[in-house]
DNA sequence: CTGAAAGCGCTTACAG
DNA sequence: CTGAAAGCGCTTACAG
């Protein structure tokens, strides 16, 4: 079996005690007893059971995070981050992919709980995080509005709604089209379309709007994308809320044989690791991620020392366009 | 402060022994007390505290996950499969990003054994693994040899890598070369290299090889196709061990000029979703991921039943071409 | 059908 | 400077 406390205990010849203040380094030992506590340690391969730790101290150090799904390059690459950041600071994460579906995120919010996670940080819209919130549990939103008082970190998606829209419209387009995901929820990322919305308005014109109703699916995306093509054969110019459907939008019109960006420019959003490898040629805004994690994870510590001292309720991080040959 | 079973006991006018067999449902309880309990548990808003629990039971349903990193859509959509398909199975997946850092991976190891997980999933040559497998650690490992107990998963790597080489010999190409990571390891993945060298010798021709150092370093992999284009003038078609080093060298190459697959024809390896997506084009070896998780999970829910009936230790899981335009 | 007692592996007052 | 005792929240023999 493991070694315990007790098994280095008696190797030591010192009291459980001793071997847990060499451990946690607290409280006065002397140096040779502490020599002879980790030689024992040692011999017998010893390590802590933080299990047992975090029953006593009512501390996991375990982060849970929720999003839809490491598949999306966006989260694949903020989980990346996020993860590793909190190594660097000894917490460890509890990953859940939910897919967006309100069943298993009630689950996996039960499970992160009983699991005495010391905080949540969540991408998509659990409204059960609500509950627990104001009962004390420490959360972190991004992208997603929960409520009054759950921090949302976020690019900041209506200056880069209106980089790519006003981009759009200087490169001289003027049949411009938004692909979006379906509007139910109120999101910040809902702010890149409203961008849109606003400065079409401005100049005079009247909006555009596709909605892919599952954003998962390669299909619905498709699908959706034809009917755009087919309702507006005349479309010159396309801002996609996402370097996703905004690649899936190019290999439409690729093979329905219009030249991007000669017949219609295009600007996704984004701006991963992966879709600038993939598809440099796309032009998009790209959203600090690592910033966005590490900003974050800065808000949701503190939550968790209860330093309620002033981290911001609302944190707009800077996009960059990133300019390919697509638009 | 959260409730506990002796909350709950005291509210149902039970003992927590009772309010424990309800909860797992053990030995006989009438309907009466299973009520009243229920009730209770209820009012209370109460959830068992999986810590304590693990701690009793020396079963955490913790699964560890090592991985270089959920940026790269490989991983990221292996990781997806897994987390969700242990979700299913009621584990829990604490993730880790490795990124090849062997330093890295040995703070997480001992993390993970900190925190008593039932089983690790490898997908990174941690050699330290294999101590602790010794010790009745449940380990499986996917692309990688760690021992000759640890039960490894893969895609049918010489399979593809003969079908990637075949189509490029077939489509007439007279300078094959082939980018790879480099080749310290004697990994599965490394059968794409052989079938490569395998079939360039029965062709008579002399194998070209060209090394990543650094796998997720974008700069590291443009210095090593800028040589290959300087030294190799005259290639004309390139197999790449990977997507994102297909995409690379597609983007090398148009960008001096070479039409693809005009001039060179491509092959990838792996044909992820997000690949599929954002570079439609590329023609590709593609992985059965989902089937390599569950594969994967399967035998390392056996290891951790400790059924060592007679689960395999090599599988090799089937490929298929995706043919693009590329080749 | 139900409860009192002991124990999972640790830590922290409290004594000495 | 070191140790005995109690307790973190649960579960499981063992009695009754």
């Amino acid at each position: 079996m493991k070694p315990k406390i007790e098994d280095v205990a008696k190797l030591a010849g010192v009291s459980p005690t001793t071997v847990s203040r060499v451990l946690n380094n607290r409280g006065y030992i002397s140096n040779e007893t502490r020599d002879k506590v980790q030689k024992a340690m040692n011999e017998l391969n010893y390590f802590p059971n933080d299990v047992a730790r975090t029953l006593f101290n009512k501390r996991s150090n375990l982060i849970g995070l929720i999003l839809p799904t490491t598949s999306n390059p966006f989260f694949g690459e903020l989980t990346f981050h996020l993860e590793n950041i909190c190594a660097s600071l000894g917490y460890k994460v509890l990953l859940c992919n939910s897919l967006n579906q309100i069943d298993k995120e009630e689950k996996y919010l039960e499970m992160l709980l009983r699991n005495q996670v010391d905080g949540i940080i969540v991408g998509t819209h659990n409204r059960g995080i609500l509950d627990y919130h104001k009962q004390g549990l420490a959360v972190v939103a991004i992208d997603r509005y929960l409520s009054e008082t759950i921090p949302v970190v976020s690019s900041d998606n209506y200056e880069g709604g209106k980089m790519a829209t006003d981009l759009l419209i200087e490169d001289g387009c003027k049949c411009i089209a938004l692909i979006d995901g379906v509007g139910e929820l109120e999101t910040p990322a809902r702010l890149r379309r409203k961008a849109y919305v606003d400065l079409m308005e401005e100049y005079g014109r009247a909006p555009i709007i596709y909605e892919i109703p599952e954003v998962f699916d390669k299909k619905s995306q498709q699908d959706v994308i034809s009917r755009l093509f087919h309702e507006c054969p005349e479309v010159d110019g396309v801002f996609a809320t996402n370097d996703i459907f905004a690649a899936s939008f190019i290999n439409e019109a690729t093979s329905r044989g219009k030249n991007v960006p000669g017949d219609v420019k295009v600007v996704g959003y984004d701006g991963t690791e992966t879709a600038q490898i993939l598809l440099p040629q796309l032009t998009t805004i790209k959203q600090p991620i690592e910033l966005i994690a590490k900003t974050a994870i800065d808000i949701l510590l503190k939550e968790i020392e209860r330093e309620f001292t002033d981290f911001p309720l609302e944190t707009r991080l800077p996009v960059k366009l990133s300019k390919g040959t697509s638009a």
